[in-house]
DNA sequence: GTAGCTGCAAAGACTTTGCCCGGGG
DNA sequence: CCCCGGGCAAAGTCTTTGCAGCTAC
């Protein structure tokens, strides 16, 4: 899928110059940030910032890697993109932010989509037992995907 | 609460020395292993390793922080700990390894418990959607505890 | 006795940041 | 024209790893 970002005027209709709550807004729509956002928008593999930097300098061979983190990271301020933070693995990025959550292969890594949602209730039961004022969730699934499952099988026999 | 690692003859009973997919296994209790163990154990506030690391120093200063990275990896392998690679910031370990699952303060970055689990049926639907075979999974919620609403609702008012 | 562990320090992987300049609006 | 945002590189943070000596068993 080839996505093509449209700057109508200033700026795009979601992204306010930041709030109330001091956050950085996007103020220029620059060949390098509307590439980022382009790359992000047209896959569904969940690249990382190396990815997407080597996606982007295929079309800008000049952008740094500081950009394409620091665009990132205003994007998924702005609502624009999510980033995927599983600390001990480096941040992936998805351009999808409807609601769904993720599978990881324990196997290779890869990240899919699973379109299901948190149960409605569960997060007030959650804001019941905690105390906390619960803002957001997570669920991500752990698994093998079909390719790492014949992988293991083979080398199971193998051994 | 204080915890006792008592060392029965060679190994913990839930200790292999690495099963069949070639993990490691802890051989030896060492010190520090039992050091390491009995202060995670021991809290409930999901201690990071370098947090770890200055508890069990109290007990053992000449221990180094690699040594508390390697048996923090070796435990979670052999399902002792769970290493909770929770949203963008280091990795917080739990010794409580009951089923469970997280909610981390906006504010403070503190990670609670919530003893809620996944409905029943919804792994099922997951790997139906994904393909995946799945073999586990995590809630991690995020919101505010109450200190830092209340420190926010302050700071509010003020500005 | 021996191989599994440790302490130490260096290296590695990923991400952020300071600085100065260019260009979008 | 102004200042936001880019390129570059250095620094920062967290984690892993190689090595030589020590120690649990």
């Amino acid at each position: 899928m080839l996505v093509m970002i449209m700057v109508t005027n200033r700026r795009f209709p979601e992204m306010g110059s930041g709030g109330a709550d001091g956050r950085r807004g996007i103020e220029r729509m620059t060949a390098q940030r509307r590439a980022i956002l382009e790359e992000l928008m047209g896959v569904d593999t969940h690249p990382s910032a190396l990815e997407l930097y080597e996606m982007v300098r295929q079309r800008l061979p000049r952008i740094s890697l500081g950009t394409v983190y620091r665009n990132l990271e205003i994007m998924s301020e702005e609502g624009l993109a999510l980033k995927l933070e599983h600390a001990g693995a480096e941040c992936r990025y998805d351009g999808n932010v409807s609601p769904h959550c993720h599978v990881r292969c324990l196997g290779c890594g890869r990240i899919s989509d699973v379109p299901l949602a948190l149960p409605e209730g569960l997060a007030v039961e959650a804001e019941k037992a905690s105390g906390y004022r619960i803002a957001g969730h997570r669920i991500e699934f752990d698994g093998w995907c079909g390719k790492c499952r014949r992988k293991r099988r083979k080398a199971r026999r193998g051994e």
